[in-house]
DNA sequence: TTGTCCATGTAAACAGTTACATGATTGA
DNA sequence: TCAATCATGTAACTGTTTACATGGACAA
């Protein structure tokens, strides 16, 4: 149900469309949340049945081009109560793991499955960290939005939240790093 | 498509039930994989029919007490196949970071939720370490079975991956509790 | 006799992915 | 005119959870 507080939580800084929606997904949000276009739309309606969130057509020129949500006070409220909710941890599932356990009767089969894993953290880890360094920069148009529609001190909060999200998210990165090498390292060792 | 091969796994060290499934779900491979019941049975009727697994009956006395299965040469081969196949990581979905970022309009209500965070991967952090622990005193039958299976080298392999697996989901839980110690040292200096 | 554990199932609902489907606009 | 991007939807399927359902064994 994480869904529609993504979505809410997105709106909370201005309106936009489920294809704006979308392309967050596969960008800056899709580090926390991510979902196709074909869960979104669907989501919105509902948003807009149960009012929380606004359903206003733009036109483009005489036609009509686009539906642009905006949040309601009723979904502000909603989104917070959410935020402030106690977390729930998702049962683990991890097929790496696994991979990892039952695979003793052919460990050096883990070689390339581990060097994927690192290859995918590495480029994680610079991802994250150009988006946490352009975010810092100024250039996400809704984190700025976020960050100059309160004051000073509330600006502040606003970058520090994602300077603790990014950074945690870059050190679980390095973790996963970190653990691969040692796990290629003894793997060197097996094949000598 | 990763539950078919958790239990798999599970069946390759020897045979089993559903409801052992389900218990070590519950357990031991909980750490990396789990299912309900509900999943678990018609999962292994699937893996039955598919002929990677053979299903007996069990009989108590006379009667019929319960469905044993086991793993064959088949499911044996298929298992392997897939720990060997390149690893495919899911989407990123993480509830706590989208109320963390969407938390700005009111910071202080993220003090039980950092605190909870704290709360649960430390005791995290210490059922990792007490299985661990007792897996390396031999406590485990499966994981003992599957050490006393093979050679000498083998066994050192399967307890190493276990480590591998074990130490770096404690890494993991280590790093949420310093990134929540953090977080919440900087709340502090808010509230002065 | 009451509660806990053993043991196995099904049904309904919810969440998420993949595939199908359409059409306008814009720039090379 | 061709490809990419903008824009919105539905349908079918897969995976997971919650709830419903049953019954034997055993110990307090």
């Amino acid at each position: 149900m994480s869904l529609r507080y993504a979505i809410l939580g997105y709106l909370s800084t201005g309106p936009g469309t489920g294809y704006d929606l979308s392309r967050q997904f596969d960008s800056g949000l899709g580090w926390f949340w991510s979902a196709r276009h074909s869960q979104i739309y669907p989501e919105l309606k509902r948003l807009a049945d149960a009012g929380l969130v606004d359903r206003h057509d733009a036109v483009a020129g005489e036609v009509f081009d686009k539906y642009v949500y905006s949040i309601t006070e009723k979904g502000r409220a909603e989104l917070q109560q959410w935020a402030a909710a106690p977390p729930t941890y998702p049962p683990n599932r991890d097929s790496e793991r696994l991979r990892l356990i039952f695979s003793d009767d052919d460990p050096l089969a883990l070689r390339p499955h581990l060097e994927a894993h690192l290859k995918h953290f590495r480029e994680r880890r610079e991802r994250l960290q150009q988006t946490w360094s352009s975010m810092q920069a100024g250039d996400h148009d809704r984190v700025r939005a976020r960050i100059e529609a309160g004051s000073r001190e509330r600006a502040e909060i606003t970058l520090k939240l994602r300077e603790l999200a990014y950074t945690g998210d870059i050190a679980r990165a390095e973790l996963e790093i970190t653990w691969a090498l040692a796990a290629l390292e003894w793997l060197d060792s097996l094949g000598r």
